[in-house]
DNA sequence: TAGATTGTTAATCGATTAACAATC
DNA sequence: TAGATTGTTAATCGATTAACAATC
């Protein structure tokens, strides 16, 4: 009866790893649930449950050893290797995260940037140059890409989805303000830095 | 008995406000729950029972008028009137914030951008000039502003976000990995591209 | 040993869904 | 009227927390 691991338990693992390769850089070797809790602003509970769901990792009076939770961590989520990774607009937005500095080690290297715009194709985004948007297909294949980004306006984020999908990318990262349609077995997340912004206005009384 | 609305009801809200505004481009007048769970992957109940928490929006047979509706939840999310926003850190991912079009029609302005870099102070992104960090106390103060968002390398993210509270703001959107320590009364949301797709790599198997 | 902390179970809490009377 | 859809209640489902035996 290996029931399911639950989604948003999954979701709060990146952010367990991320705090581990902090705690890691302020030069700790071992943490415990509560500190990790205290730290991220979650309970210690919590953090130890979503841990049990796939093993025992600690040490009872201890706690968690940094190195080991991280390697665990890693290879979970499977970003013990890197992914390469596809972005799909060369405007300022997939400019910017072509150029950002935070993916390379947290297992992710952006190996291609596409636009529609036949200004911008030949272009360089530091050392990687754009490709117009029919090269796709073939150069997601040729390099086994399976995620992409999509920094698009919303109103070609769906064709350009469409398109990820047949080339065979099964993660999308999507920042157009649109819920996209995909078949099964692909995986969407959306950043809607608006949204956010609302959510936090309604507090603003 | 008036008992607190639930904060992931009022994250959905802006989700719901976005897509009604799509249906309005549309040419639409008149939606259901129904289709807008469709639409937007959400039972039908669930958008029903989160507008209920703010009073009768439809009517019995017919639905939702699109554009009451969206009024409703702009005024409910305090967006039917316009906020100016700061931008910290005019690096790609600030220039790319500062310039994006997509907070003009949902309720924000960006007022300003700041940076520490000498050689970035004085330089223009879109309109705005780039100011020293060193101003945002009385600008922010000048200005008004209650809404910041922090675009600078995780290592300075937290003095960022003291010098903001500090300087009146209230609502701070954080793209550096890591968790932001704020007095109560002051909100954080926070986006990490590589923890969505280390979210995602789990389920590449 | 005494103190600390894990992993896990059971209890609690909260969110989602199903169902339906009301009514347009 | 008949059909459709809301708003709301109660039931279900799932997630979080509290508590503690095990043990380092």
């Amino acid at each position: 009866m290996s029931s399911e691991i639950p989604d948003i338990v999954i979701g709060r693992l990146p952010i367990y790893l991320r705090e581990l390769t902090l705690l890691a850089q302020e030069g700790q070797e071992v943490t415990s649930s509560h500190e990790l809790g205290k730290r991220l602003g979650i309970s210690s509970a919590q953090i130890r449950k979503d841990l049990s769901w796939f093993g025992p990792f600690g040490k009872q009076g201890t706690g968690y050893q940094i190195n080991y939770l991280q390697e665990q961590l890693k290879k979970i989520l499977q970003v013990d290797h890197e992914w390469p990774v596809a972005v799909v607009g060369a405007g300022d937005l997939g400019r910017a995260l072509a150029r950002y500095g935070g993916f390379a080690h947290r297992g992710f290297r952006i190996a291609c940037i596409f636009d529609n715009d036949p200004g911008k194709i030949g272009s360089y985004v530091g050392n990687l140059q754009v490709l117009g948007v029919e090269k796709i297909k073939e150069e997601i294949a040729a390099h086994h890409i399976q995620i992409a980004m999509i920094a698009v306006p919303a109103s070609h984020a769906q064709e350009v989805a469409d398109t990820l999908v047949e080339a065979g990318v099964r993660a999308i990262l999507n920042y157009a303000p649109i819920i996209l349609s995909v078949p099964d077995g692909v995986r969407v997340q959306y950043i809607d830095p608006a949204a956010h912004l609302q959510h936090m206005t309604y507090y603003l009384r």
